[in-house]
DNA sequence: TACTAATCTTAACATAAAATTAACATAGAC
DNA sequence: GTCTATGTTAATTTTATGTTAAGATTAGTA
Protein backbone atom coordinates (compact mmCIF):
# COMPACT_ATOMS: atom_id res chain seq x y z
CA UNK A 1 0.00 0.00 0.00
CA UNK A 2 1.30 3.43 -0.85
CA UNK A 3 1.80 5.58 1.78
CA UNK A 4 0.83 9.14 -0.02
CA UNK A 5 -3.27 7.84 0.60
CA UNK A 6 -2.29 7.71 4.36
CA UNK A 7 -3.52 11.12 6.18
CA UNK A 8 -2.22 11.36 9.58
CA UNK A 9 -3.86 13.91 12.01
CA UNK A 10 -1.02 15.57 14.51
CA UNK A 11 -2.43 17.21 17.55
CA UNK A 12 0.06 19.42 19.77
CA UNK A 13 0.38 22.68 21.24
CA UNK A 14 3.79 23.01 20.64
CA UNK A 15 4.61 24.03 17.23
CA UNK A 16 8.06 22.86 16.64
CA UNK A 17 6.45 19.07 18.13
CA UNK A 18 4.35 19.60 14.82
CA UNK A 19 6.82 20.49 12.98
CA UNK A 20 9.26 18.05 13.77
CA UNK A 21 6.82 14.86 13.41
CA UNK A 22 5.46 16.60 10.44
CA UNK A 23 9.20 16.44 8.64
CA UNK A 24 9.54 12.85 9.63
CA UNK A 25 6.08 11.58 8.67
CA UNK A 26 6.05 13.42 5.22
CA UNK A 27 9.67 12.03 4.79
CA UNK A 28 7.57 8.61 4.64
CA UNK A 29 5.28 9.67 2.46
CA UNK A 30 2.14 10.05 4.62
CA UNK A 31 -0.02 13.02 4.07
CA UNK A 32 -0.08 15.32 7.00
CA UNK A 33 -2.33 17.77 8.80
CA UNK A 34 -1.87 19.47 12.10
CA UNK A 35 -4.39 20.77 14.80
CA UNK A 36 -2.71 22.38 18.05
CA UNK A 37 -5.45 21.76 20.30
CA UNK A 38 -7.93 19.28 21.51
CA UNK A 39 -11.12 21.53 19.88
CA UNK A 40 -9.34 22.22 16.39
CA UNK A 41 -8.47 18.03 16.29
CA UNK A 42 -12.35 17.36 16.45
CA UNK A 43 -13.23 19.71 13.86
CA UNK A 44 -10.29 18.37 11.26
CA UNK A 45 -10.70 15.05 12.15
CA UNK A 46 -14.41 15.11 11.43
CA UNK A 47 -13.41 17.07 8.01
CA UNK A 48 -10.17 14.87 6.77
CA UNK A 49 -11.16 11.77 8.21
CA UNK A 50 -7.49 10.72 8.47
CA UNK A 51 -6.17 6.82 9.29
CA UNK A 52 -4.88 7.89 12.65
CA UNK A 53 -4.61 10.65 14.70
CA UNK A 54 -1.29 11.58 16.96
CA UNK A 55 -2.36 12.92 20.18
CA UNK A 56 -0.56 14.92 22.35
CA UNK A 57 -1.88 13.94 25.95
CA UNK A 58 -1.11 17.35 27.77
CA UNK A 59 -2.84 20.30 26.12
CA UNK A 60 -4.79 23.21 26.99
CA UNK A 61 -8.75 23.31 27.07
CA UNK A 62 -9.50 19.98 25.86
CA UNK A 63 -6.27 17.39 26.62
CA UNK A 64 -5.40 14.48 24.64
CA UNK A 65 -7.51 12.04 26.51
CA UNK A 66 -10.72 14.04 26.11
CA UNK A 67 -9.93 14.61 22.84
CA UNK A 68 -9.73 10.59 22.52
CA UNK A 69 -12.47 9.95 23.64
CA UNK A 70 -14.56 12.47 21.83
CA UNK A 71 -13.21 11.28 18.60
CA UNK A 72 -14.09 7.68 19.67
CA UNK A 73 -17.90 9.11 19.87
CA UNK A 74 -18.05 10.19 16.10
CA UNK A 75 -19.05 7.27 13.91
CA UNK A 76 -17.41 8.15 10.80
CA UNK A 77 -14.12 7.85 12.79
CA UNK A 78 -14.78 4.40 13.33
CA UNK A 79 -11.81 2.99 11.46
CA UNK A 80 -9.02 5.74 12.84
CA UNK A 81 -6.19 4.64 14.53
CA UNK A 82 -5.37 6.94 17.98
CA UNK A 83 -1.93 7.13 18.92
CA UNK A 84 -0.77 8.86 22.43
CA UNK A 85 2.19 11.12 22.61
CA UNK A 86 3.95 11.02 26.33
CA UNK A 87 6.66 12.71 27.37
CA UNK A 88 8.54 11.41 30.57
CA UNK A 89 7.27 12.68 33.97
CA UNK A 90 4.02 12.90 32.57
CA UNK A 91 1.68 11.38 35.28
CA UNK A 92 0.85 8.06 34.19
CA UNK A 93 -3.18 7.96 35.67
CA UNK A 94 -3.49 10.19 32.49
CA UNK A 95 -1.74 7.91 30.11
CA UNK A 96 -3.74 5.08 31.61
CA UNK A 97 -6.29 7.05 29.32
CA UNK A 98 -5.56 3.76 27.38
CA UNK A 99 -8.79 3.28 27.98
CA UNK A 100 -10.21 6.06 26.86
CA UNK A 101 -10.07 4.32 23.65
CA UNK A 102 -6.21 4.60 22.31
CA UNK A 103 -4.68 2.00 19.73
CA UNK A 104 -1.15 3.10 20.79
CA UNK A 105 1.28 5.58 22.71
CA UNK A 106 4.45 6.51 21.87
CA UNK A 107 6.94 8.14 24.42
CA UNK A 108 8.91 11.15 24.07
CA UNK A 109 11.52 12.00 23.27
CA UNK A 110 10.41 10.94 20.07
CA UNK A 111 13.46 9.15 17.62
CA UNK A 112 12.18 9.61 13.98
CA UNK A 113 13.08 5.66 13.57
CA UNK A 114 11.00 4.64 16.15
CA UNK A 115 8.16 6.44 15.73
CA UNK A 116 8.22 5.61 12.16
CA UNK A 117 8.49 1.67 12.44
CA UNK A 118 5.39 2.36 15.60
CA UNK A 119 3.64 3.49 12.91
CA UNK A 120 3.92 1.20 9.82
CA UNK A 121 3.17 -1.41 12.30
CA UNK A 122 -0.04 -0.06 13.50
CA UNK A 123 -1.16 0.27 10.47
CA UNK A 124 0.03 -2.60 9.52
CA UNK A 125 -1.68 -4.51 12.05
CA UNK A 126 -5.39 -2.71 11.28
CA UNK A 127 -4.71 -3.64 8.07
CA UNK A 128 -4.15 -7.39 8.94
CA UNK A 129 -7.23 -7.37 10.90
CA UNK A 130 -9.14 -6.52 7.97
CA UNK A 131 -7.80 -9.45 6.15
CA UNK A 132 -9.19 -11.57 8.71
CA UNK A 133 -5.18 -12.72 9.31
CA UNK A 134 -5.65 -12.34 13.04
CA UNK A 135 -9.29 -12.08 13.88
CA UNK A 136 -10.12 -15.87 12.18
CA UNK A 137 -8.50 -17.76 14.48
CA UNK A 138 -9.10 -20.68 12.23
CA UNK A 139 -5.73 -21.32 10.86
CA UNK A 140 -6.46 -23.82 8.11
CA UNK A 141 -9.29 -23.80 5.93
CA UNK A 142 -10.35 -27.04 3.82
CA UNK A 143 -12.80 -27.06 1.08
CA UNK A 144 -13.33 -30.04 -1.10
CA UNK A 145 -9.89 -30.51 -2.67
CA UNK A 146 -8.43 -27.50 -1.73
CA UNK A 147 -6.87 -27.09 1.41
CA UNK A 148 -5.05 -23.55 2.93
CA UNK A 149 -2.55 -23.59 5.50
CA UNK A 150 -2.95 -19.84 6.82
CA UNK A 151 -0.03 -20.44 9.07
CA UNK A 152 2.58 -21.40 6.35
CA UNK A 153 0.42 -19.44 3.53
CA UNK A 154 0.04 -22.62 1.55
CA UNK A 155 -2.45 -23.89 -0.59
CA UNK A 156 -3.07 -28.03 -1.43
CA UNK A 157 -5.12 -28.78 -4.49
CA UNK A 158 -5.77 -32.30 -4.62
CA UNK A 159 -3.28 -32.85 -1.96
CA UNK A 160 -0.33 -31.49 -4.58
CA UNK A 161 1.11 -27.91 -3.32
CA UNK A 162 0.26 -24.87 -5.27
CA UNK A 163 2.61 -21.71 -4.86
CA UNK A 164 0.34 -18.37 -5.06
CA UNK A 165 1.65 -15.28 -4.82
CA UNK A 166 0.51 -13.23 -2.26
CA UNK A 167 -2.47 -10.97 -3.91
CA UNK A 168 -3.24 -14.63 -5.60
CA UNK A 169 -3.20 -16.00 -2.00
CA UNK A 170 -5.80 -13.21 -0.21
CA UNK A 171 -8.05 -13.06 -3.16
CA UNK A 172 -8.49 -16.96 -2.94
CA UNK A 173 -8.57 -16.40 0.86
CA UNK A 174 -11.49 -13.97 0.57
CA UNK A 175 -13.42 -15.80 -1.56
CA UNK A 176 -13.41 -19.10 0.16
CA UNK A 177 -14.41 -17.46 3.56
CA UNK A 178 -18.12 -17.31 1.91
CA UNK A 179 -18.30 -19.95 -0.49
CA UNK A 180 -21.03 -19.10 -2.90
CA UNK A 181 -21.02 -15.78 -1.93
CA UNK A 182 -21.03 -13.40 -4.59
CA UNK A 183 -17.99 -10.82 -3.87
CA UNK A 184 -18.32 -7.44 -5.98
CA UNK A 185 -15.51 -6.00 -7.61
CA UNK A 186 -15.25 -2.83 -5.03
CA UNK A 187 -15.53 -5.60 -2.13
CA UNK A 188 -12.40 -7.76 -3.82
CA UNK A 189 -10.68 -4.21 -3.93
CA UNK A 190 -11.13 -2.93 -0.33
CA UNK A 191 -10.46 -6.34 1.13
CA UNK A 192 -7.37 -7.17 -1.12
CA UNK A 193 -5.76 -4.21 -2.17
CA UNK A 194 -7.02 -1.55 1.07
CA UNK A 195 -9.73 0.83 0.80
CA UNK A 196 -7.03 3.56 -0.69
CA UNK A 197 -5.26 1.82 -3.48
CA UNK A 198 -6.02 2.84 -6.80
CA UNK A 199 -5.48 0.21 -10.02
CA UNK A 200 -6.60 -0.34 -13.02
CA UNK A 201 -9.70 -2.27 -14.08
CA UNK A 202 -8.33 -5.27 -15.38
CA UNK A 203 -6.22 -6.39 -12.38
CA UNK A 204 -8.36 -8.03 -10.60
CA UNK A 205 -9.21 -9.79 -13.67
CA UNK A 206 -5.87 -10.99 -14.29
CA UNK A 207 -5.51 -12.02 -10.90
CA UNK A 208 -8.60 -14.08 -11.29
CA UNK A 209 -7.04 -16.01 -14.24
CA UNK A 210 -3.47 -16.51 -12.50
CA UNK A 211 -6.13 -18.41 -9.50
CA UNK A 212 -8.00 -19.91 -12.03
CA UNK A 213 -4.94 -21.39 -13.80
CA UNK A 214 -3.42 -22.84 -10.65
CA UNK A 215 -6.22 -24.16 -8.35
CA UNK A 216 -8.77 -25.23 -11.47
CA UNK A 217 -11.18 -22.92 -13.50
CA UNK A 218 -14.11 -24.63 -11.70
CA UNK A 219 -13.83 -23.04 -8.40
CA UNK A 220 -14.13 -19.24 -9.50
CA UNK A 221 -17.24 -18.27 -11.52
CA UNK A 222 -17.72 -15.36 -12.92
CA UNK A 223 -21.09 -13.97 -12.54
CA UNK A 224 -21.49 -11.26 -15.03
CA UNK A 225 -22.53 -7.79 -13.66
CA UNK A 226 -21.82 -8.76 -10.33
CA UNK A 227 -18.63 -9.73 -9.16
CA UNK A 228 -17.09 -13.80 -8.84
CA UNK A 229 -17.72 -16.43 -6.35
CA UNK A 230 -16.12 -19.62 -4.77
CA UNK A 231 -18.13 -22.84 -5.77
CA UNK B 1 1.51 -23.57 27.68
CA UNK B 2 0.75 -25.09 31.37
CA UNK B 3 1.69 -22.64 33.72
CA UNK B 4 4.76 -24.88 35.36
CA UNK B 5 6.72 -24.46 32.46
CA UNK B 6 6.64 -20.78 32.92
CA UNK B 7 9.34 -19.17 35.05
CA UNK B 8 8.92 -15.98 37.02
CA UNK B 9 11.53 -13.85 38.45
CA UNK B 10 10.86 -11.64 41.06
CA UNK B 11 13.04 -8.55 41.68
CA UNK B 12 12.61 -6.28 45.20
CA UNK B 13 14.74 -5.66 48.00
CA UNK B 14 11.85 -6.53 50.50
CA UNK B 15 12.02 -10.10 51.86
CA UNK B 16 8.34 -9.99 52.65
CA UNK B 17 7.09 -8.87 49.21
CA UNK B 18 9.18 -11.20 47.92
CA UNK B 19 8.02 -13.64 50.00
CA UNK B 20 4.10 -12.58 49.49
CA UNK B 21 4.26 -12.56 45.50
CA UNK B 22 6.19 -16.05 45.51
CA UNK B 23 3.39 -17.34 47.82
CA UNK B 24 0.79 -16.12 45.26
CA UNK B 25 2.55 -17.14 41.92
CA UNK B 26 3.44 -20.26 43.14
CA UNK B 27 -0.09 -21.02 43.64
CA UNK B 28 -0.97 -20.64 40.23
CA UNK B 29 1.52 -23.42 39.35
CA UNK B 30 4.55 -20.66 38.40
CA UNK B 31 7.52 -21.81 38.43
CA UNK B 32 9.72 -18.72 40.87
CA UNK B 33 12.74 -17.52 40.93
CA UNK B 34 13.85 -14.48 43.27
CA UNK B 35 16.37 -11.85 43.76
CA UNK B 36 16.74 -8.91 45.78
CA UNK B 37 18.74 -6.75 44.11
CA UNK B 38 19.52 -5.43 40.17
CA UNK B 39 23.28 -7.02 40.28
CA UNK B 40 21.50 -10.52 41.52
CA UNK B 41 18.43 -9.71 39.01
CA UNK B 42 21.07 -9.75 36.19
CA UNK B 43 23.06 -12.90 36.77
CA UNK B 44 19.95 -14.82 37.65
CA UNK B 45 18.12 -13.92 35.08
CA UNK B 46 20.74 -14.99 32.61
CA UNK B 47 20.68 -18.17 34.09
CA UNK B 48 17.70 -19.24 34.19
CA UNK B 49 16.42 -17.27 31.23
CA UNK B 50 12.97 -16.78 33.18
CA UNK B 51 9.63 -15.77 30.19
CA UNK B 52 8.97 -12.66 32.97
CA UNK B 53 10.83 -10.72 35.33
CA UNK B 54 8.48 -8.54 37.76
CA UNK B 55 11.09 -5.75 38.70
CA UNK B 56 10.63 -3.42 41.78
CA UNK B 57 11.69 0.32 40.34
CA UNK B 58 13.39 1.60 43.42
CA UNK B 59 15.91 -0.99 44.45
CA UNK B 60 19.13 0.36 45.98
CA UNK B 61 22.80 0.15 43.83
CA UNK B 62 20.90 -1.29 40.76
CA UNK B 63 17.86 0.47 40.58
CA UNK B 64 14.86 -1.16 38.12
CA UNK B 65 14.74 0.62 35.42
CA UNK B 66 18.77 0.15 34.98
CA UNK B 67 18.34 -3.77 35.20
CA UNK B 68 16.09 -3.28 32.54
CA UNK B 69 17.80 -2.03 30.45
CA UNK B 70 20.72 -3.64 31.41
CA UNK B 71 18.18 -7.03 30.73
CA UNK B 72 17.29 -5.62 27.45
CA UNK B 73 20.49 -5.93 25.81
CA UNK B 74 21.08 -9.51 26.47
CA UNK B 75 20.20 -11.70 23.35
CA UNK B 76 19.23 -14.59 25.09
CA UNK B 77 16.23 -12.90 26.68
CA UNK B 78 14.84 -11.03 23.54
CA UNK B 79 11.85 -12.88 24.46
CA UNK B 80 11.79 -11.79 28.18
CA UNK B 81 9.02 -9.87 29.42
CA UNK B 82 10.19 -7.34 31.72
CA UNK B 83 7.29 -5.48 33.95
CA UNK B 84 8.00 -3.14 37.05
CA UNK B 85 6.18 -2.85 40.45
CA UNK B 86 5.98 0.49 41.40
CA UNK B 87 4.37 2.33 44.47
CA UNK B 88 1.92 5.24 44.33
CA UNK B 89 3.57 8.01 43.94
CA UNK B 90 6.01 6.75 41.97
CA UNK B 91 4.32 7.88 38.23
CA UNK B 92 7.52 9.31 37.00
CA UNK B 93 9.37 6.07 36.58
CA UNK B 94 6.53 4.22 35.22
CA UNK B 95 7.17 6.32 31.84
CA UNK B 96 10.71 6.23 32.21
CA UNK B 97 10.21 2.45 32.18
CA UNK B 98 8.39 1.77 29.25
CA UNK B 99 11.20 3.84 27.66
CA UNK B 100 13.75 1.16 29.28
CA UNK B 101 11.72 -1.52 27.05
CA UNK B 102 9.27 -2.64 29.88
CA UNK B 103 5.99 -4.63 28.74
CA UNK B 104 3.64 -3.31 31.47
CA UNK B 105 3.54 -1.82 35.50
CA UNK B 106 1.79 -2.96 38.09
CA UNK B 107 1.14 -0.69 40.76
CA UNK B 108 1.48 -1.58 44.72
CA UNK B 109 -0.16 -2.17 46.95
CA UNK B 110 -0.59 -5.41 44.50
CA UNK B 111 -3.66 -7.29 44.59
CA UNK B 112 -2.82 -11.20 44.17
CA UNK B 113 -6.32 -11.39 42.12
CA UNK B 114 -5.13 -8.33 39.88
CA UNK B 115 -1.38 -9.28 39.96
CA UNK B 116 -2.29 -13.16 38.46
CA UNK B 117 -4.46 -11.56 35.71
CA UNK B 118 -2.40 -9.09 34.89
CA UNK B 119 0.52 -11.73 34.24
CA UNK B 120 -1.76 -14.38 32.33
CA UNK B 121 -2.66 -11.07 30.37
CA UNK B 122 1.01 -10.65 29.54
CA UNK B 123 1.92 -13.82 28.78
CA UNK B 124 -0.85 -14.39 26.71
CA UNK B 125 0.63 -12.58 24.10
CA UNK B 126 3.45 -14.27 24.15
CA UNK B 127 3.27 -16.31 20.93
CA UNK B 128 3.98 -20.23 20.19
CA UNK B 129 5.97 -18.76 17.06
CA UNK B 130 8.83 -17.58 19.14
CA UNK B 131 11.93 -19.45 19.79
CA UNK B 132 11.43 -20.64 23.43
CA UNK B 133 15.33 -21.43 24.87
CA UNK B 134 13.52 -22.01 27.97
CA UNK B 135 11.52 -24.65 27.27
CA UNK B 136 12.83 -26.56 24.76
CA UNK B 137 16.12 -27.72 27.00
CA UNK B 138 16.82 -30.14 24.09
CA UNK B 139 20.97 -28.99 24.01
CA UNK B 140 21.41 -30.66 20.69
CA UNK B 141 19.28 -30.59 17.59
CA UNK B 142 19.61 -32.34 14.41
CA UNK B 143 18.03 -31.98 10.89
CA UNK B 144 19.60 -33.84 8.30
CA UNK B 145 23.12 -32.94 8.00
CA UNK B 146 22.52 -29.67 10.20
CA UNK B 147 23.11 -30.34 14.12
CA UNK B 148 23.28 -27.27 16.65
CA UNK B 149 24.59 -27.37 19.69
CA UNK B 150 23.35 -24.73 21.70
CA UNK B 151 25.89 -24.85 24.40
CA UNK B 152 28.61 -23.05 22.56
CA UNK B 153 27.06 -21.37 19.29
CA UNK B 154 28.24 -24.21 17.08
CA UNK B 155 26.70 -25.98 14.41
CA UNK B 156 28.12 -29.30 12.58
CA UNK B 157 27.05 -29.40 8.97
CA UNK B 158 28.37 -32.88 7.44
CA UNK B 159 30.38 -33.15 10.55
CA UNK B 160 32.22 -29.83 9.99
CA UNK B 161 32.22 -27.40 12.86
CA UNK B 162 30.89 -24.12 11.44
CA UNK B 163 31.21 -20.94 13.38
CA UNK B 164 27.74 -18.98 13.65
CA UNK B 165 27.41 -15.22 15.45
CA UNK B 166 24.75 -15.35 17.76
CA UNK B 167 22.52 -13.64 15.10
CA UNK B 168 23.02 -16.10 13.09
CA UNK B 169 22.40 -18.78 16.08
CA UNK B 170 19.21 -17.48 16.89
CA UNK B 171 18.28 -17.40 13.11
CA UNK B 172 18.44 -20.47 12.15
CA UNK B 173 17.56 -21.74 15.53
CA UNK B 174 13.89 -20.03 15.02
CA UNK B 175 13.70 -21.56 11.62
CA UNK B 176 14.67 -24.94 12.34
CA UNK B 177 12.41 -25.02 15.40
CA UNK B 178 9.73 -25.30 13.05
CA UNK B 179 11.06 -27.23 9.61
CA UNK B 180 8.28 -26.28 6.49
CA UNK B 181 7.01 -23.21 8.51
CA UNK B 182 7.31 -20.14 6.88
CA UNK B 183 8.16 -17.22 9.18
CA UNK B 184 7.59 -13.79 8.13
CA UNK B 185 9.65 -11.04 8.94
CA UNK B 186 8.00 -9.31 11.75
CA UNK B 187 8.13 -12.72 13.41
CA UNK B 188 11.98 -12.91 13.06
CA UNK B 189 12.01 -9.56 14.33
CA UNK B 190 10.38 -10.31 17.01
CA UNK B 191 11.99 -13.16 17.84
CA UNK B 192 15.43 -13.05 17.58
CA UNK B 193 15.97 -8.60 17.63
CA UNK B 194 13.09 -8.42 20.17
CA UNK B 195 10.10 -6.11 19.80
CA UNK B 196 12.05 -3.12 20.95
CA UNK B 197 14.33 -2.76 18.02
CA UNK B 198 14.35 -0.98 15.43
CA UNK B 199 16.92 -1.91 12.56
CA UNK B 200 16.43 -1.79 8.70
CA UNK B 201 15.22 -3.78 6.23
CA UNK B 202 17.44 -5.25 4.82
CA UNK B 203 19.12 -6.35 7.84
CA UNK B 204 17.45 -10.42 7.70
CA UNK B 205 18.28 -10.32 4.08
CA UNK B 206 21.91 -9.88 5.41
CA UNK B 207 22.05 -12.62 8.12
CA UNK B 208 20.04 -15.23 5.85
CA UNK B 209 22.70 -14.40 2.83
CA UNK B 210 25.50 -15.44 5.70
CA UNK B 211 23.79 -18.17 7.06
CA UNK B 212 23.10 -19.79 3.36
CA UNK B 213 26.79 -19.54 2.88
CA UNK B 214 27.87 -20.79 5.82
CA UNK B 215 25.14 -23.76 5.95
CA UNK B 216 23.96 -24.54 2.68
CA UNK B 217 21.41 -22.64 0.24
CA UNK B 218 19.77 -25.58 0.23
CA UNK B 219 17.93 -25.25 3.87
CA UNK B 220 16.50 -21.98 3.39
CA UNK B 221 13.90 -20.70 1.52
CA UNK B 222 12.40 -17.56 0.66
CA UNK B 223 8.88 -17.83 0.42
CA UNK B 224 8.42 -14.14 -1.64
CA UNK B 225 5.77 -12.09 -0.08
CA UNK B 226 6.13 -14.29 2.84
CA UNK B 227 9.07 -14.88 4.34
CA UNK B 228 11.39 -17.87 4.74
CA UNK B 229 11.46 -21.47 5.75
CA UNK B 230 13.34 -23.91 6.69
CA UNK B 231 13.31 -27.31 5.05
C1' DT C 1 40.82 2.31 29.72
C1' DA C 2 41.93 1.89 25.10
C1' DC C 3 42.88 -1.10 21.44
C1' DT C 4 41.54 -4.76 18.37
C1' DA C 5 38.85 -7.95 16.14
C1' DA C 6 34.52 -9.68 15.39
C1' DT C 7 29.93 -8.76 14.54
C1' DC C 8 26.10 -6.14 13.18
C1' DT C 9 23.83 -2.65 10.53
C1' DT C 10 23.33 0.37 6.79
C1' DA C 11 23.01 2.05 2.21
C1' DA C 12 23.51 1.73 -2.53
C1' DC C 13 22.81 -1.00 -6.14
C1' DA C 14 21.43 -5.52 -8.75
C1' DT C 15 18.17 -8.96 -9.81
C1' DA C 16 14.22 -11.77 -10.09
C1' DA C 17 9.51 -12.15 -9.25
C1' DA C 18 5.11 -10.18 -8.95
C1' DA C 19 1.78 -6.71 -10.00
C1' DT C 20 -0.10 -3.73 -13.20
C1' DT C 21 -1.25 -1.88 -17.53
C1' DA C 22 -2.83 -1.58 -22.14
C1' DA C 23 -4.29 -3.39 -26.33
C1' DC C 24 -7.10 -6.49 -28.12
C1' DA C 25 -10.44 -10.70 -28.04
C1' DT C 26 -14.61 -12.81 -26.72
C1' DA C 27 -18.98 -13.92 -24.76
C1' DG C 28 -23.35 -12.87 -22.85
C1' DA C 29 -27.22 -9.42 -22.05
C1' DC C 30 -30.29 -6.73 -24.15
C1' DG D 1 -26.20 -7.51 -33.92
C1' DT D 2 -24.50 -4.19 -30.74
C1' DC D 3 -22.74 -3.04 -26.44
C1' DT D 4 -20.50 -3.88 -22.33
C1' DA D 5 -18.26 -6.64 -18.95
C1' DT D 6 -14.90 -9.80 -18.66
C1' DG D 7 -10.99 -12.73 -20.65
C1' DT D 8 -6.36 -12.95 -22.49
C1' DT D 9 -1.73 -11.84 -23.51
C1' DA D 10 2.54 -9.64 -23.45
C1' DA D 11 5.02 -5.59 -22.31
C1' DT D 12 6.05 -2.62 -18.59
C1' DT D 13 6.46 -1.03 -13.94
C1' DT D 14 6.93 -1.90 -9.27
C1' DT D 15 8.28 -4.45 -5.35
C1' DA D 16 10.74 -7.72 -2.59
C1' DT D 17 14.73 -9.77 -1.96
C1' DG D 18 19.76 -10.51 -2.96
C1' DT D 19 24.40 -8.68 -2.81
C1' DT D 20 28.29 -6.07 -1.54
C1' DA D 21 31.21 -3.16 0.87
C1' DA D 22 31.74 0.41 4.05
C1' DG D 23 30.72 2.26 8.56
C1' DA D 24 29.08 1.58 13.32
C1' DT D 25 28.78 -1.08 17.22
C1' DT D 26 30.04 -4.48 20.54
C1' DA D 27 32.88 -7.70 22.97
C1' DG D 28 37.12 -9.32 24.16
C1' DT D 29 41.69 -8.46 25.73
C1' DA D 30 45.82 -6.23 26.92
Amino acid sequence: MENNNIKILLVDDEADILEFLSYNLKKQGYQIFTAKNGKQALIKAKEIIPHLVLLDIMMPEIDGIEACEQIRKIDTLNNTLIAFLTARGEDYSQIAGFEAGADDYISKPIKPKVLVSRIKALLKRHNDYKLDLRIDNQKIIKNGNILIDKNNYKVTVNNEIVNLTKKEFYLLLLLISKPEKVFTRDEIFSSVWGENVVVGDRTIDVHIKKLREKIGDEHIVTIKGFGYKFV
